[in-house]
Order: C-alpha cells, then sequence, then structure tokens
DNA sequence: GCCTAGCAACCAACTGGTTAGTTGATTTCC
DNA sequence: GGAAATCAACTAACCAGTTGGTTGCTAGGC
C-alpha cells in the first residue's frame, strides 16, 4: 500500500467532492469536510483543482461525462432510452441532484461544451430520424429530448409531499416508458 | 405615509427572502441582503420570524399557498390545468426555484401539511375521474399528476445546453398542453 | 546493494474576512 | 408614559484559502 499516490488521492477528493455537493450544493459544501472524507488535507484540494468552484466544476463534469458515457442515445427506440435515463438516476440520484444543483446555483454559467455537442449531436439524430419517419414530428426535436428527460427524471425531482402513495421502481419505470411511448404515438 | 408599521415591514422582509432565497438557496442566502432589500434592520427579521430556516420556511409556505390558490384543478381538463401551471411558472419562475430548493435542501423536511392535503384532494378528485372514465386508467393516480407536473414545468427545469433551439413560450405551451393529451390518450 | 539529494506529496496551524444571530439604546405612535 | 417598532454596533463562530515546513519516494552516483 502506497503512502503517497497524487492520482489516487485526486480521486479520493473528486468522489468525496462529489457526495458532498450533490448532498449540499455549491454554497452548503464544506471543503474542511470533503477534505476529511477524501482522507487528506484541505491543502491538497486547492493544491490539485484550484478553489471550491473549480473542483464542483471538475465533479460536475466528471460526473456527466461518465452518464453520457453510460446511457447511450437511440432513435429507433425513444422508449426504451426514457427507460435508461430512468434506471441510471433511479441507481444514481446523487447524480441528478449535482446536476439540479448546476443550473440553481449557475444560472449564467456557460453551458459546458461537452454536453452541448452531445446535445446538438442527439438533435441531428432526431432530425434524421423525422425524415426516416422513425420520429413523430409533432414536437420540435428539442421540445421532445427535454420532454424525454423529464418524463424520465420526474419522479427523482419530485418534491416529497406524496409520501406513502408512490409506487415501486418497476411501476415507476413502467410508467415511464409507457408514457414516451404515447408523446411519440 | 408611516413610517411604523409591523405588517409592512413583515410583509417586506417577507418578499425580499422571497426574492433572496428563490435565487441563492438556503445556503446562499444572506440574511443581510435580505435585511437590505427589505428596507430594514436584521433586527427586525429575527424579531418577527425567528431565524433564517424559519424565514425560509415562511416565504416558500406563501409561496406555495399562492400557487395553489392561483392554479385551480380541473379534472375533466386536464391538459387545460398543465397549460395553466405552465403559464403560472412562466410568469414566476422563482417560485419553482423556490420549491426546488427546498427539495434538494431540506431532503428529509417533514412534508408540508397544506400541500398533502392539497394533493389528497387531487388524487380523490382524480379517483373519482377515472370511475366516471373522464380520467384514463393506464396509469396511478399518483404517476399521472406528477407526469403532468413534470411535463407543465419540463422547460424550466431544463439545464442550459440546449441554448438557441428553445422555442418561443407560445410553442412551448402548445407543446405541454399536446403532451398531456397524449398522455391521457 | 547502499547512500543521498532533490523533488513531489502531504499536512498542522494560521489568517482575514464573512456571517448568523444578539444587545441595549432610541424613536415613534397611541 | 408606555409599549411596540426600529436600528447601530457588537460577538462568537465559521469558513475559504494560505503558509511554512515535514515526510516519503526515487534517480543516480558509488
Amino acid at each position: 500500500m502506497q503512502q503517497r499516490n497524487a492520482d489516487r488521492t485526486k480521486a479520493r477528493i473528486l468522489e468525496a467532492a462529489t457526495e458532498e455537493f450533490a448532498a449540499r450544493g455549491i454554497a452548503g459544501a464544506r471543503v474542511s469536510r470533503i477534505a476529511e472524507v477524501a482522507g487528506c488535507n484541505k491543502a491538497m484540494l486547492y493544491a490539485y483543482f484550484g478553489n471550491k468552484d473549480e473542483l464542483f466544476d471538475a465533479a460536475f463534469t466528471a460526473s456527466v461525462a461518465q452518464y453520457l458515457d453510460e446511457v447511450g442515445f437511440d432513435v429507433d427506440d425513444l422508449p426504451a432510452y426514457a427507460g435508461r435515463v430512468f434506471d441510471y438516476f433511479e441507481a444514481h440520484p446523487e447524480r441528478l441532484r449535482l446536476s439540479t444543483w448546476y443550473r440553481l446555483e449557475r444560472p449564467d454559467g456557460q453551458p459546458l461544451e461537452a454536453i452541448v455537442a452531445v446535445n446538438q449531436a442527439r438533435l441531428d439524430e432526431l432530425h434524421r430520424g423525422m425524415r426516416r419517419r422513425v420520429v413523430p414530428r409533432q414536437f420540435t426535436a428539442v421540445t421532445l429530448l427535454s420532454l424525454i428527460q423529464a418524463i424520465a427524471t420526474h419522479w427523482t425531482s419530485m418534491n416529497p409531499e406524496y409520501g406513502v402513495d408512490v409506487p415501486n421502481p418497476i411501476i415507476r419505470r413502467r410508467a415511464v416508458v409507457m408514457a414516451v411511448q404515447k408523446i411519440l404515438s
């Protein structure tokens, strides 16, 4: 077991940061808590990531990259895509929280290049799908993408006032897939 | 013009608090900024609302009450209801932000009684609608309510990586209403 | 194989500024 | 005259970021 390893320390900081930021947001996160969870000194964190804000950027960018990598897109079966998005955030609710914090706390932050590029690619695919008559044309491509995203994550982003009545994951997933099917019909 | 008026001061504090909390969340909000915007001293704020957290509660509760009061529910025309929800948050995006902050920063906060009651009433109405065959039964009532909410607010809760392609409000509204119609078909 | 110089990794303790919350006095109105 | 409304100034704690120094790893000479 190495006692010194820059890469490993960096990775541990990023992991701890993701956890802390997902739980408390940028303003609510405590740098000292991140350092503690990462098992290192605050100074390391500043050496590797600059400052609190840049650390959030690093954590969020990594999180998004992992999401885009793991959840592929498929114009030919959008309900299945919605199902996968549902599965992903069911397994990693903290990723959705991170994304929401980003939206709330960086209201006029420059959109991340990586996401813009992927979104553009998906929009292009949707347009091609529409020309091929695989995707209906009642909604614009942006609307469709955004609607599907909203439907796939609607449970996770729900306020907690429904209590007991919320169905189990299997039923929720089925509802997501069915809703997207209906949107496309 | 009165120089002293407890009710008016209280109202101004609440207004300023809503603005500040909507913009920056609980952790990011600054009590001194709220006092400044409200045109009074910090001490007033503590005299009237106890502390920062209770001030947020007051602002959020008032905001929700106003929303529930303004946007009525109508089982017989759910697409129109979705349209009204869309209109409301288009006109008051800060209310949606406030609600999102609440969800993120109070992950295990006790659900607000007022919302729980209204939701239960709406669920009951949906159930009656289902029995009357006015509302389809493919989704459970909770699912429907949650789906409609998600669809009606999907633009506002979108991350900002779509840029220029986002359609104008009229088209967005039409998309919301149409999507809910399709969900119900 | 052993020693050591130099550098990268690491940290305890500190700093300067900020922040939620308080206090004790002052003003205004009835 | 007294109660309610208001505030300037204060406090104690907190927190992002820094500093100055220590420790472990390794390359290269012997």
